[in-house]
RNA sequence: GCCGGUGUGGCGGAAUGGUAGACGCAUGCGACUCAAAAUCGCACGCAGCAAUGCAUGUCAGUUCGAGUCUGACCACCGGCACCA
């Protein structure tokens, strides 16, 4: 039994866990995504899945409130919306757990989701938890597993040797989207460059669709389609083939300046370059090796390093230039990247930064074949002078060229390239920064690739009847392995029979990277208990891409890219439902930081802030509220102690103000209109203030857009949406009375209006802090869920204020108001205006020569001295 | 260096080209209380007793009117960086 003394108290933590429990035995959150409503339309939204680390950080709490509210207000505006909850729980921090304090990564890893997973449900939020998925669970991975073999069969993963990313601390390789200026992005540790034979997936063969439908996606930041495409970085260019003097062999260079071919002065090759060991001449070979070795033996970030000076050797070799014919100096010069290009390049000196310093200290020629156009004064117009302070980089005009000169630096590009391309000493060709992602790694804890390598057969893969190719239990293993992958300790697992010719063979040992698994998880979501196919295409046309997705910038490039790679790998082979249906994400929205008084919440500095104490204190609303309010989604947001407070406060306001007239207020009751004469100017005005809470909230949640430059990255302005939301309770809390009658100055609880904002209130409320405002909801005997409850609409009539406040200006300067009617005439705005006391003594010896009156708003004189 | 973003009180932040500082936090004063907490009320950009003046990173421009539009610059944050 519940006391009068309870039930008059805001107690979030009991009301709380009654309505997480209620819903959940309604099913509430769970849809049929086979057949959805059949007068809605769809809605997904997806807030990036977690990686059970432990417990949820206040990050999190941010990410999954504002997906939250996102689906809560679709779902009252109609909509049928998906949005579910998984866990991305492969990856290393289970396997070094399980090293450190002997806990089989699947123990750790279930304990974990099973501990975030209740605070997520703590936390109130509307996912249908009957679509969680487990990367880490063979009903997950085996589908993992099977897109794998889709790529291999599509040509689209390939094994080859090449110089990849080792991670000493991981004891693993990785993609280059994971080495931050040098360093592993998970452990900081200096990457260093092994040569090993490792899977790939040929994301480059997507180069030119990623990088093109990025103008297609409107609904993303610009800043990380920015990122994608300097990542992606296309050049377009000309391979020209310079043949050696006294040799079979041809280096191939690659150039964005084509125009500036007759000035090469030297060829300069990348240390690792192929040809080095075939084209030095013996009397160099010493001198040639010995920089080889050196340049192995610098890291990454020293070769690197800004400001560095330029080295090199010469080969004591020559090319022939393939126009003139001229006899060109060959050198290896690490300044020259391995992977890029060709890692060749012909080298201008008088036309490039980098080969100007390389050509003045080991005083090579330098040749000048770009002057700058006569109209632009900017360059040195002196010609060829020996002391010039360095490279004229830009385009200009051709000299000293043979046949191409007096062209420009465009025309001449072309001209070239086609010159060249006629004799087949060249062509055309288009660049790419980016490459194929490696996909390999050397570590347990992932999904296994399905590949088997037999004596007879090669490379086969494991048959698609076959799969999973589970992971052997975890006490089969020896994690410790250095340099490859703990799974090649198993014999069990490495030993198996070729699918082929049934021969033995065996098994692939590394595992998939991690981004493999969550590049294709929101797919899942759709159809997640599918058994015969990762998912039915007919449902992924109906349901992607994703409406709304929500997560951190630090996915910007890595899980952003190579989910769309897989999107477009899959269109391709009609697994999306259409081959247009080749983006995954339709809007994208990148959350800011949560800071703890203004620094980055960290361990070691003591100010994290753990969602659990919040909860415990406060409850899910109020933590719910604060991480909406002060700070729009895209900025990062500051945690205060204070803040929280606030917002607690607030709550325990809106329980008050709604309790209190609990008897009095009727939620049935048909809404009163504006038009109704028998209203009282207060009632009137809370009436309208109700009305412009809902426009303005509708306003806001939909995103911003301005008559003259929509912007189409709709912006949720929770932050403002909170603002309104307290102005209402404010006006409510300060016109409001209890029953007490007769009083013209306040508003009577019972009265219709009331009744009106009360229930407003607690529709446009219920997204942010659903469990208070379903309780309040059910106290005032609503109907049903208050979440099942249609959206509120705004009379546009009961939006014109009664009364307008009209500004009276003198050269645009504020010097005094009045109240008018609203519509008040222009002319009778002027008039009122010019009568003003202060403004005629103002308007006293001047003329006026203009005045501009804009009704509802305000009279402005233009006026100048007599 | 290149690219992107952001600059508004003590703080977080509001402002369809039309009263800059909504809303909140902090602070101060007052009411209630034996007292405290809670709650409620008032004040709160800067200078000034006031009238008033000055204020949205800086400098120009457009406009009757600019935080908002245009141009140049400065600062900070983020991304990339010997990419030929």
């Amino acid at each position: 039994m519940t006391t009068i003394l309870q039930q008059n108290a805001y107690t979030p933590q009991s009301i709380e866990a009654k309505w997480q429990a209620t819903w959940q035995a309604a099913k509430l959150h769970a849809i049929d995504t086979a057949n959805p409503e059949p007068s809605g339309e769809t809605f997904y939204c997806l807030s990036m899945f977690p990686y059970p680390s432990g417990r949820l950080h206040m990050g999190h709490v941010r990410n999954y409130t504002l997906g939250d509210v996102v689906s809560r207000i679709k779902r009252m505006q109609g909509y049928t919306v998906l949005q579910p909850m998984g866990w991305d729980s492969f990856g290393l921090p289970a396997e070094n757990a399980a090293i450190q304090r002997n806990i089989a990564p699947e123990a750790w890893t279930l304990e974990n989701i099973a501990y975030m997973r209740g605070q997520l449900q703590r936390l109130g939020f509307a996912y249908d938890w009957s679509r969680e998925v487990l990367t880490c669970q063979d009903d997950y991975y085996r589908w993992t597993q099977w897109l794998f073999l889709y790529l291999y069969q599509r040509g689209l993963a390939y094994k080859k040797e090449a110089p990849v990313n080792w991670c000493p601390i991981d004891q693993t390789v990785l993609a280059n989207e994971q080495v931050i200026d040098g360093k592993c992005w998970r452990d900081g540790a200096l990457v260093e460059k092994k040569r090993l034979s490792q899977w790939f997936f040929k994301t480059t063969a997507y180069a030119d669709q990623l990088l093109d439908n990025l103008e297609t996606l409107s609904g993303w930041p610009e800043r990380v389609k920015t990122m994608q495409a300097r990542w992606i970085d296309r050049s377009l260019g000309t391979e020209v083939k310079f043949d050696i003097a006294d040799s079979d062999f041809a280096i191939d260079v690659y150039t964005t300046r084509a125009d500036t071919l007759m000035g090469v002065t030297y060829l300069a090759l990348a240390p690792e370059h192929p040809l080095v060991a075939h084209v030095t001449r013996p009397e160099h070979l010493a001198a040639v090796e010995s920089y080889q070795q050196e340049a192995k033996n610098k890291s990454e970030l020293d070769r690197t390093a800004e400001g560095r000076e330029k080295t090199g050797v010469p080969l004591g070799s020559y090319a022939k230039h393939p126009i003139s014919g001229k006899l060109i100096p060959i050198w290896v010069a690490d300044y020259v990247l391995a992977d890029y290009g060709t890692g060749a390049v012909m080298a201008v000196a008088a036309h490039d930064e980098r080969d100007f310093e390389f050509a003045k200290k080991y005083n090579l020629p330098i040749i000048e074949v770009i002057s700058a156009p006569a109209n632009c004064d900017s360059g040195d117009q002196s010609s060829l002078s020996n002391d010039k302070p360095g490279a004229y980089t830009d385009k200009g005009i051709l000299i000293n060229s043979g046949d191409f000169d007096g062209l420009d630096s465009d025309a001449a590009k072309e001209q070239i390239t086609q010159f060249l391309t006629a004799r087949q000493l060249g062509q055309a060709k288009v660049q790419y920064r980016l490459r194929d992602w490696l996909v390999s790694r050397q570590r347990f804890w992932g999904a296994p690739i399905p590949i088997v390598y037999c004596e007879k057969c090669g490379t086969v893969a494991v048959p698609e009847s076959e799969l999973p190719v589970k992971l052997p239990s975890a006490h089969d293993v020896d994690f410790q392995a250095k340099g490859k992958s703990p799974l090649a300790s198993c014999d069990a697992f490495v030993n198996t029979v070729c699918p082929n010719c049934e021969g033995p063979a065996t098994r692939e040992t590394d595992t998939m990277d991690t981004f493999v698994c969550s590049s294709w998880y929101y797919l899942r979501f759709v159809d997640p208990h599918n058994t015969s196919q990762p998912f039915d295409p007919a449902l992924i046309a109906r349901w992607l891409p994703v409406d709304q997705y929500i997560g951190g910038i630090e996915h910007a490039i890595l899980h952003l890219m190579y989910a769309r790679f897989f999107m477009m790998a899959l269109a391709d082979g009609g697994l999306t439902g259409c081959k247009e249906n080749q983006e995954p994400f339709k809007q994208l929205l990148t959350q800011g930081m949560v800071l703890k008084d203004g620094a980055k919440m960290s361990k070691s500095k003591g100010n994290v802030v753990d969602p659990d104490e919040i909860l415990k204190t406060y409850g899910a609303d109020t933590a719910r509220f604060f991480i909406l309010s002060d700070s729009p989604p895209q900025a990062d947001f500051d945690w205060k102690d204070s803040g929280v407070e606030g917002c607690f406060r607030f709550l325990q306001r809106v329980w008050r103000v709604v309790s209190d007239a609990r008897s009095l207020v009727n939620l049935s009751a048909p809404a009163p209109s504006i038009l109704d004469d028998t209203l009282t100017g207060n009632q009137k005005d809370l009436l309208r203030m109700t009305h412009q809470t809902i426009a303005g909230i509708s306003r806001d949640i939909e995103g911003k857009t301005s008559a003259s430059e929509p912007d189409l990255n709709a912006s949720f302005q929770f932050n403002t949406v909170v603002s309104k939301l307290r102005e209402l309770v404010n006006f409510m809390s300060k016109h409001a009375i209890q029953s007490e009658p007769g009083s013209q100055e306040n508003i009577d609880s019972s009265c219709p209006v009331y009744s009106f904002a009360v229930s407003s209130l607690l529709k446009l409320l219920a997204p942010l802090c659903p469990h208070i405002s379903e309780e309040l909801w059910h106290r005032l005997g609503g109907s049903g869920f208050i979440h099942e409850q249609a959206w509120p609409v705004a009379d546009p009539a009961a939006l014109v204020a009664e009364h307008a406040t009209v500004v009276v200006q003198i050269n645009g300067k504020l010097r005094d108001q009045f109240e008018v009617a609203t519509d008040t005439p222009k002319e009778a705005l002027e008039a009122t205006a010019r009568l003003l006391p202060k403004i005629a003594g103002l308007l006293e010896k001047q003329t006026i020569v203009k005045t501009i009156v804009v009704p509802n708003k305000l009279v402005n004189f233009v006026v100048k001295p007599i």
